[in-house]
DNA sequence: TATTGACCTTCCAGTAACTGGAATGAGCAT
DNA sequence: ATGCTCATTCCAGTTACTGGAAGGTCAATA
């Protein structure tokens, strides 16, 4: 499979899987005789995954740890377990994040009676703030 | 109260909030007679809100267009509600994301075995795909 | 009142993570 | 052999910060 067709099923752009190869976030593929770079479908879900990760704001630092959590065979199985539960944590986290962001903007939608008046009056209310009893 | 402060609120670095101000993501603020950026309470809102979004994978552009949405008083009402509910629904998307990544790291954590032996076969299967009947 | 120290200012340079474009080569179809 | 599409490398540009220098503000203290 060359790195079009890659590029098109995991919907990371071909050059930016060159990136990636660059800095060696994911490894280096084969070559044809050609020159071209050879990947198989195990490539597309790991760059799928990569996708992902980096749209809901994982870094590229972030993303190199989680891979490696996956490729590593050197490390204690207990290790994986235990830094694999912590970055579930993390997700958590986010996801409460984006249910927070949800809120303000269904708040906002819910403050919008749906005619032709200009009244969304949410700014002057405390909108962007922690919902509903500040943790923390 | 001064930039230190709004930053340490609002978890924006100083340096980031000077940023966002020169390409006018953020208004400017006043400035005290020596010249200090002076913020209210709201600007620590807005600014823990961009944070928020950012760190969850929204672009600026995206967050400049959540923030107008909040901010513009000329627009009509409806128009108003139905992009925030198109946003809702790519906020949606991104759970449903975050959600598939998490569900891969507890596969991870269940097939470590917790013991010292090394053991965590995951990339040998199909981890990283979508799970369970690939939706599209 | 002078000075110290924390915090602020602007400006400019550097980094991270792409992204676009030029110049060129590979491989298949007419 | 001539297109055409897709690939290659390389270099330059963009976005979104981030660090550091050089210097100003301000409250507290010697």
């Amino acid at each position: 499979m060359q790195i079009g067709l890659v590029a098109e099923r995991s919907g990371v752009p071909a050059k930016t899987i060159r990136y990636y190869e660059e800095i060696g976030l994911v490894a280096k593929p084969e070559r044809t005789d050609g020159g071209y770079r050879s990947y198989d479908k195990q490539d597309v879900d790991i760059l799928r995954f990569v996708s992902r990760a980096r749209s809901l704001g994982f870094s590229i630092k972030d993303v190199r740890n989680l891979l490696m959590l996956f490729e590593d065979r050197e490390r204690a199985s207990a290790d994986v377990k235990k830094i694999a539960l912590e970055h579930v944590g993390e997700i958590d986290r986010k996801m409460a994040e984006l249910d927070s962001i949800r809120h303000t903007l269904l708040h906002l939608a819910d403050k919008c009676h749906g005619d032709e008046r200009p009244e969304c009056p949410i700014l002057d209310g405390l909108a962007f703030g922690p919902l509903e009893g500040r943790g923390e």
